[in-house]
DNA sequence: GTATTATTAGAGTATATACTCTAGGGAGTC
DNA sequence: GACTCCCTAGAGTATATACTCTAATAATAC
């Protein structure tokens, strides 16, 4: 799965350039924000051209969300032969969170792209649905795994909406709360803050055999925005 | 405080009639598709005179903003001379998600909004932080009333935002997970069942004596969104 | 080489949208 | 009546943006 690399100005399609800018930009400075007529001036095209291979921009969108599909399909195969241990657990989330960086500008004017984009709707809700049901899948075989309780269905599947929920819009949450009004100066280091959220959700639920260790984890990806998280503290390190 | 009631066109001033028809309009259909001559096409008045009573369309949606502001400040003001009980806790979910609806278009392009307006940056910045400040205030009043295990400042900081995150994101959620294109077709009833996902975070952290009483509670606002909730049940009743 | 196809340039268009400008009406005051 | 002040109408503008059209060039097939 090549993606995401950033200058492969000779090598690659026209097509292909086309979908990894249009990526860039939107993810820099939103989609509302990136006309056709950027995109093509970025690559030192024509408006023609571009529209030579797609035919219009909801189309360049859908691919790129189609390969956002794709991604977090393959990150969330959860295997059913095995419980699930810590280090899953730790790599789903970083996975989730790569991915969500990687593609962030759909999340971001999200309810608009689906107005405007049937296809996607529908596409997007059952992507939706997917990953509920994998984010439950994971609780259930962390369980299995005895690093957290195990709870009934009705609770996993409440529960992974509201995990969902945190890790979707925790992006958001960073760029509305960031005073700077630049909203492109974020890392991903703080979108994986995200997974301190995360893991504060889950502490109930986890083992005593495990609470130690995931305490540890979380820590390591404490958030440190000054106003309202008390002291700031050093990240990863 | 008397607002969203929706027609006393003659008893209004011109002004007034501006800020409550593009409050209904933006929720409707989103202010990115509301354009000031919509506005004022809409109240039959010209597009001049619209520009009379205000300078431009950021002043409108940041004067919007400051009722919103007001309506929460006004229900999250948090008595302290006594714990708080179930009722208070209802009570300030029902509030919330009520202020939700009423200002529901502010929530869904928030960002676009603050990358254009600098005022609502920084003002929707100290909002939230007061937000989160009420809603660690309202659990720590909550297990002083012995509804909730007490908790220590920080895990209550990270719970108060996941609480936010959630609270404020939840109608997105319902949006994109709707499959009508139409994003108008939601109800109040709907939004509220965000107070569903609120508790779930909740239980946990609920008091064995109250635990019963708080998933009676949940279970009025239960979603019944069929195809990931397993069975769909009826709500509310 | 020639025919065909794929690709590209670039000027151009239709539409939308936030906002302006000028002119004037209506009500109160002297 | 004249002056003033608040309010309103409505045509108009500058700019942006998604997209089109024609013609030309490169690549490929035969």
């Amino acid at each position: 799965m090549s993606s995401t690399t950033t200058n492969a100005d000779e090598l690659m399609k026209t097509r292909d350039k086309i979908l990894l800018a249009s990526l860039e930009l939107f993810n820099e400075q939103g989609e509302r924000n990136v006309t056709t007529n950027h995109i093509a001036a970025h690559l030192a095209i024509s408006p023609g051209n571009l529209y030579y291979h797609f035919r219009n921009k909801s189309d360049i969108i859908y691919e790129i969300f189609q390969e956002y599909e794709k991604l977090v399909d393959y990150y969330l195969d959860i295997p059913d032969n095995r419980p699930l241990n810590l280090d899953d657990m730790t790599f789903y989330l970083e996975s989730v969170f790569d991915g969500l960086w990687s593609y962030r500008f759909l999340h971001r004017d999200l309810e608009n792209l689906l107005d405007r984009d049937q296809r996607l709707r529908t596409d997007y809700q059952r992507f939706t649905n997917r990953c509920l049901a994998a984010i439950s899948r994971i609780f259930e075989k962390l369980a299995d795994g005895g690093v957290l309780e195990p709870q009934p269905e009705a609770l996993r599947a409440a529960m992974s909406l509201n995990v969902w929920l945190i890790v979707t819009n925790w992006m958001a949450f960073l760029k509305t709360a960031h005073a700077e009004k630049t909203s492109a100066c974020m890392t991903l280091r703080e979108l994986k803050q995200g997974i301190y959220q995360v893991l504060t959700l889950e502490i109930p639920y986890v083992m005593p055999a495990y609470r130690e260790q995931v305490m540890e984890l979380r820590e390591k990806y404490r958030p440190m925005i000054p106003e309202q998280t008390g002291e700031p503290v050093d990240v990863v390190g």
